[in-house]
DNA sequence: TCTTCATTTCATCACTTGGTGAAAAAAGGC
DNA sequence: GCCTTTTTTCACCAAGTGATGAAATGAAGA
């Protein structure tokens, strides 16, 4: 009865830049709107993410985010098909990249300290990288952690696009830590990992709480603070988590 | 052809026999969805705060909250106004209780260790009354505390009143902190309070991620194993990242 | 009884929502 | 130039959206 999701005309296929070049838009004299000659698509996965970030998927319309990127709403659908799998677009498009960097920099100091790994250089290794890319890649990544941390805290709804894409690495995070730990049971590495990431996450979002809560003294947007105390406020909670060792 | 003039109700058919249970309220046999004889309101607000918890503010509309409640839709708008103010009545109602549950677990460590407090037992007494009424206080509760997790990661929205409500709280911890740490600095208890609050806030709202990331080992809902950890891990924390006294 | 008043229902409004089909415009190969 | 394919715009729909005025209802007083 209602009207089945369509897929529009795949612009050719999705793999890899064989893509035709959608045609470097605002060079010749397509929209004079955007000024930058990216990609429309990647315009308006912007508009949505910052979007999304802010008013979570039902607070967002198509129109909204068409107004934003200067586009036509059909446009959006066109390129994305209906607003659900826009949103995933938008989630996906940096996942990837967040996990490789983060496996990434588990390898590394995996390697470089051969049988001399701590439970905070373990956790440093899982949370630095997003500290890092959040410092340095711009709005677009710091509208992408506070859709995350969102998501993270309304199961109803993209639980399972979390799992999907962030399980592998945090199975990753807890297999290391049971080489540092062999004697650290299961339950309390994955208990832990549940506070570590809803402190991560919080951080990560910059909600502003912390600036008017410590009147002024602090600032959500100083990751520096963060990278200075978090590393060392989580491994002292495993720690103290694992040497309790309740039989809960 | 919009507005033509509104004939005066027909009288309708035989008003006869089938008149389906008209609302009588408060007492006696009012709707018979809700078990409980309690008032309208509350029903409504039931309704709506396990919708706005799942769903968020923009994911519920005003018809699904009276279909749920059982009611008409002018009547929520007979009693609590727009539908932000459906949600802050639903926000509102809870918070006090919350609140006044906290102080007074808070004043009774400190008047029961007098001299003798420890970071542990400051926290446990700031955290303590929100598991226990988790597990005591129903469905009701439980969808609350998901509530406030949500609007905690959505600054743009309900940020304003979280700090309006949930301040006053933090910093008396914070204070009884300092009672306790009496050389820690601000910075290191805001910072390390933001940690804590990431992982109360997740671990109250029971997302259900714990639960398939550990294989089934875990269960969200499982507030006994919560306790058991978290005063540790947090007391853990807060003495790591006061020890480590970065001037950051 | 008759009147009063808070409550509840009904019908509807003005507007927005996500989504679509078809035409128009570029882009590109020949 | 001509023809094909991709991209963009435009007009529009059916189904909702929050909200409201007014009528209906029922209990309580007079």
């Amino acid at each position: 009865m209602t009207s089945q999701v369509r897929a529009p005309r795949a612009p050719s296929t999705s793999k890899g830049a064989a893509k035709p070049a959608p045609g470097v838009k605002s060079a010749g004299r397509g929209r004079p709107s955007k000024g930058a000659g990216r990609d429309l698509k990647e315009t308006i996965l912007d508009a949505a993410e910052g979007l999304f970030a802010r008013h979570g998927f039902h607070g967002v319309t198509i129109r909204q985010v068409a107004a934003e990127a200067g586009v036509d709403t059909a446009l959006i659908h066109y390129y994305f098909g209906a607003k659900r799998e826009l949103f995933d677009a938008v989630f996906l498009r940096r996942a990837e990249i967040l996990n490789s960097a983060r496996v990434l920099s588990m390898d590394a100091y995996e390697k470089s300290h051969p049988g001399a790994m701590t439970v905070e250089g373990v956790i440093e290794a899982f949370i630095e990288p997003l500290l890092r890319i959040s410092q340095d890649g711009g709005q677009g990544w710091k509208s992408y952690f506070a859709l995350v941390a969102q998501v993270n805290n309304t199961p109803a709804w993209g639980g399972e696009t979390m799992a999907r894409f962030f399980d592998p690495v945090v199975h990753r995070l807890v297999d290391t830590l049971k080489i540092v730990r062999p004697d650290a049971q299961d339950r309390d590495l994955y208990w832990s990992y549940q506070f570590l990431t809803g402190s991560m996450m919080l951080a990560l979002s910059e909600t502003g709480r912390i600036d008017s809560l410590s009147g002024g003294e602090c600032h959500s947007s100083d990751l520096g603070a963060v990278r200075a105390r978090l590393f060392a406020y989580c491994a002292a909670g495993f720690e103290a988590v694992i040497a309790r060792a309740p039989r809960g």
